[in-house]
DNA sequence: GTAGACATGTAACCAGTTACATGATTTC
DNA sequence: GAAATCATGTAACTGGTTACATGTCTAC
């Protein structure tokens, strides 16, 4: 998960850990932000994997590379001279970058069908990378995570709260699932028309 | 977490582990429901701690013995003759029961004021056993959960997604939180109202 | 006699957290 | 030179999960 997080980011721009982290928050928003506890453990393993490595090079522009020419890495020594003009940074950064075999897997992990099936955070997640989705997986990903409420909300309707405040809960859950499911049908609607439209028809 | 929710059920009635399963996962609903491999570990914690204890005798009155009129216990015996009638059940089970230090720890979690400032399952938990509160930590209760989705809406609100999906995400996301504040409204007011009913005014 | 629901339990694992330790750089 | 912010990392713990092992009772 946090994992598929991570690359997901770094697909579009290198990033070191401490910038990934507010990203992450941002992208998982409400949904947990992860801890530095989490992180760069789990930056390690990805680049013990070899799907990250540290390119160091700081990116200037506004982006990273956009500018590109950055000459030379000399790899062993840590760029521990002059960043950027009156630098920012601290300690010793470390940008990290995407590889080829990174974008495999982060390929793979946001296609891998399974799980999702109630779990609120791994669907937004992976919306929230629905873009580099195949429009087919797109319309699956959207109807799986559909049925799964339809399914959860069949087993809601039927079932009173012992007090006000369990019925209360009930009900405020099983409306917030139907906003849901029609929200849900909205983008499918969206996501079908513009596939009408690209392909033959 | 599973400890707050364990004690909540039992405070009504005796259960054994795998109709507490059952009950949990209606309790948190979508949120999860709980493995038999947590379950028995944390009922035998309880236990432990003596916030629980084996009843066996099962309970009459309404769910599980319907036929009733078991008479004795002979506690020693793991009651391996006729149950009930043509009895139900499987292996043994064993029917716990909450003790006063159990109700005692059941109400310090409960009351707790920590944590929940974002935890939705936290929070649903809470609500869904607050009858057992009294009136003025019920209003907290929601409150601070208000005020924690006042927050988050604060944060959201101004970042626009990086594509449309995203976008879409964060919209959807900002609606159902601003639903979920107005629910809390309701809640709230309808709170008001009975405690000034009940008290002076 | 066997399939399936009921019932309890353990062990190995996993994804995350908190708390801690460290250190560079900027700003006042 | 102290405080704030940026930055990376480790160790111990937590709260769960899956997979496995075992067993009983009912219904066919």
């Amino acid at each position: 998960m946090l994992e598929l997080a991570i690359l997901g980011l770094l697909v579009e721009e290198d990033l070191h850990g401490y910038e990934l982290k507010r990203r992450l928050t941002e992208v998982l928003g409400a949904l947990s932000s992860v801890s530095y506890g989490s992180l760069y453990p789990a930056l390690g393993r990805l680049e013990k994997a070899a799907a990250v490595k540290v390119v160091t090079a700081l990116p200037e522009g506004d982006e990273p590379p956009v500018t590109g020419s950055l000459g030379a890495d000399l790899a062993m020594f840590r760029r521990r001279t002059a960043s950027t003009g009156p630098g920012r940074s601290g300690r010793t950064r470390k940008v990290y970058g995407i590889t080829e075999q990174g974008r495999q897997v982060f390929h793979d992990l946001l296609t891998a069908e399974m799980a999702s099936l109630d779990d609120e955070r791994d669907f937004t997640l992976r919306l929230a990378f629905a873009r580099f989705l195949p429009p087919d997986a797109r319309v699956r990903l959207l109807e799986r995570r559909r049925a799964s409420l339809v399914e959860r909300l069949s087993k809601t309707r039927g079932r009173s709260g012992r007090d006000a405040y369990a019925a209360a809960l009930l009900e405020h859950g099983a409306a917030t699932t139907e906003r849901d499911i029609s929200w849900l049908d909205d983008l499918i609607a969206r996501e079908r028309a513009q596939t009408t439209k690209g392909s033959a028809k």
